[in-house]
DNA sequence: CGCTGGATTGACTCGGATCAAGTCGAGTGG
DNA sequence: CCACTCGACTTGATCCGAGTCAATCCAGCG
């Protein structure tokens, strides 16, 4: 089975045959996506939850000033918004990177499986847990870090969480984001991220390049991004 | 009843007697703890959930710099991370501000309330939900607001969230937040924060002094920060 | 009544933004 | 097969917002 979003959820919680089936059903009608569409803007009424199965994506707000600001990067098993349901309007819009296979579960049926599926939904709660401290670590980072740390900390995150989906050929990644995406994410200039990338090329700890990202020396990325590597896979309480 | 907790959460849903009391009786024994106190430390494992009853405390992450980032403001009503006994440890700690009066729900407590009652359990995920804009919020100041718009940003929702639970005395609010604590909450430093607030006081946008907040011209102020009046409130999607 | 921790102000510096040219690679059409 | 174009990436020169360092002020308090 090649579903990305059930193998992540599994990895969350002990789930059951009929959870996985369930999970399944829920999933079976995916759609392919263009590069660069909207999946749901900023204002609209939250529909259905989306699960990211192939592909990339991000969310994202506009500023009044028309400036971007990226919140968070979606890849394969990644899902939106458990509980939008719950709200009356969305705070900010998600759009594809690239062309994308994307599966919808309407509220209904996602009531249903958090209602009478717990196993589901405490794998869910995780998955939600553990996005919650990536937003807690880019805030962080915005804050208190410097570019260069920034820059050092988003990749170390990109490579751990895609590495858990086995999306790496060891020390590479297929990265399909530009510069003004990651730019437009860590709260800098596509000019200044520039700068930093040539800075880190040269101190020989990455290489980002036609969206691969390289790790030359994964000890001095780690080193200058103060990353602690616990915040992404050792956060999960071993089943006792 | 003066349990802002309950208050909050019946704000989010339509609870039950029978909820209500669920609530009140896993609230009924709170603490009393003293100003600067942590509840719960970076790398601990997770016990309790702790709901602020009365006080202030924040959320906050040392880096390896020794630089502190503030990540997120409590106030009474406010219950800290529904499902972290999910997770093997906490990446950030907690602490109080002032005085507060907490409540502690030992995990298979919360476990039951969340299997049990739907409606508190929805209730709940309202209120993370509602954090999780907040979070997104924060990014996006940090990310692409102006020093000044971010101060006034912060202020709109301190104010706001504030008003909600009954703790303003009209143009006028209790902030018991120090401007090291905000400085390290928006990611600048106490002296640049300082030059702000004064230039905001000028402005006659607002003022903050001993440890009150003054909103000298609401519409001003919102036009500053380009407050987007909805994300706290009419987010809430009114029951059909 | 002096001590202490926050708030305030000034002088100087620097990281990162801004403005402005390029350069490179992939398509597209002649 | 080469010119043309378009978007993404690079690089240089300059400017400014915000950090740093260092006094000073002030209120509460032991």
């Amino acid at each position: 089975m090649d579903n990305r979003f059930i193998e992540k959820l599994a990895g969350f919680g002990q789930l059951g045959e009929d959870d996985i089936a369930a999970l399944g059903a829920a999933t079976s009608r995916p759609q392919q996506v263009a590069a660069r569409r909207d999946l749901i803007r900023e204002g609209d009424r939250p529909g259905p939850v989306f699960v990211i199965l192939e592909g990339w994506a991000y969310r994202y707000k506009i500023l009044p000033s028309g400036t971007r600001q990226v919140l968070a990067f979606l890849m394969p098993g990644d899902c939106c918004d458990h509980h939008v349901g719950l709200l009356a309007e969305m705070d900010h819009s998600i759009q594809t990177i690239t062309p994308a296979l994307v599966a919808t579960i309407d509220r209904a049926e996602m009531d249903l499986l958090m209602d009478n599926r717990r196993a589901i939904a405490k794998a869910i709660y995780v998955a939600q847990l553990i996005d919650e401290g990536t937003m807690r670590a880019w805030i962080t980072s915005m804050g208190r870090r410097t570019s260069i740390e920034r820059v050092a900390h988003l990749m170390c995150e990109l490579y751990l969480r895609a590495r858990n989906i086995g999306l790496t050929h060891e020390p590479r990644l297929t990265l399909p984001l530009s510069q003004l995406l990651i730019a437009d994410s860590l709260g800098m200039t596509p000019v200044h991220l520039n700068r930093v990338l040539k800075e880190l090329r040269l101190g020989g700890a990455m290489t980002l390049q036609r969206g691969c990202l390289l790790i030359d020396d994964p000890a001095r990325l780690v080193q200058i991004a103060g990353f602690d590597e616990n915040y992404l896979h050792r956060r999960l309480r071993h089943a006792a």
